[in-house]
DNA sequence: GAATAATAGTTGATTTTGTAACTAACAAGC
DNA sequence: GCTTGTTAGTTACAAAATCAACTATTATTC
């Protein structure tokens, strides 16, 4: 006699709630690279984002960064001041609005991050050899929708 | 005279960077659902996710809603702390093996789960709007993969 | 079966993040 | 041109995450 134990429905599964699964997955797939910018650079999260925005984007304004990188202003604010301990990169006082620098990627700045580049790459390439090409494109698509971009 | 300015190659793009690309995607999805466990409930990041592990799977210990959640073991330990002082769980001391302690919803804490999952799934079910039927479940499908989970 | 190692969970110290208040420069209204 | 409001960025303080050391219990080894 099969008799429900409850009329709960319960076909809810937190492993495919998109929140949860999206950060689990995010979470998990930069462990390695983690590992480099860590441990190899004695970089935080926030400051390899930051190297990399000006790398990738060139020269820009930390209100900038901030916006394409949905960060806060302070992780910023304290970011930048570590990159420039470092002399990974300058500012200079912006002359047509005094309240903003530009930053800048001084040449080591460049070094790193051209040689960080590479393991991304290299990395970015590995995770999306789980699936095929057509897939991959179609995940990036999909997320970059979800993150707001385009 | 089309001259490069220089042999660097530079078709990398930080926003098609999987690791970014699922963080940023994880962090701008999750926030309508942040505001509501933090804002009209009160909890953290991690006592929600401790509360659904135990409210969709049943009880457990700590060290097993660490192993799925990939939590370490402080944060479950304070967030069940929590989760105890608020009256929605109780513990109990494992016969079998003393040093651990089953974990269990009480019916508050379960009423509360209920209603947390109820918003969950409404949301989850707008995020997945976003896409086709099909595309939503592969991409369901990638984020188990690269979450690691299956 | 006593000594050693391993495991579940907690606690305290340090590091990082988040929040709010602040300074300095610019913009707008009148 | 002076008051009021806004913006870029910093700093101080509070909250949370990380890391290491700790207790209590179980497992292993000789």
């Amino acid at each position: 006699m099969a008799k429900p134990e409850s009329t709960e429905k319960d076909d809810f599964d937190l492993r495919n709630f998109l929140p949860f699964l999206l950060n689990q997955a995010a979470e998990e797939s930069s462990l390695d690279f983690q590992r480099v910018y860590k441990n190899r650079y004695g970089m935080l999260r926030t400051e390899w984002r930051v190297l990399f925005h000006l790398g990738n984007y060139g020269a820009m304004s930390a209100k900038e960064i901030g916006e394409r990188a949905k960060m806060h202003k302070t992780k910023i604010s304290r970011a930048v001041y570590k990159l420039e301990q470092r002399r990974y990169l300058k500012r200079t006082r912006d002359e047509n609005d005094r309240r903003m620098e530009q930053l800048t990627l001084t040449p080591a700045g460049l070094t790193v991050y051209r040689e960080l580049r590479g393991i991304a790459e290299e990395y970015d390439t590995k995770l999306a050899g789980l699936f095929t090409n057509g897939e991959a494109a179609l995940l990036r698509m999909m997320l970059r929708r979800l993150a707001g971009f385009e």
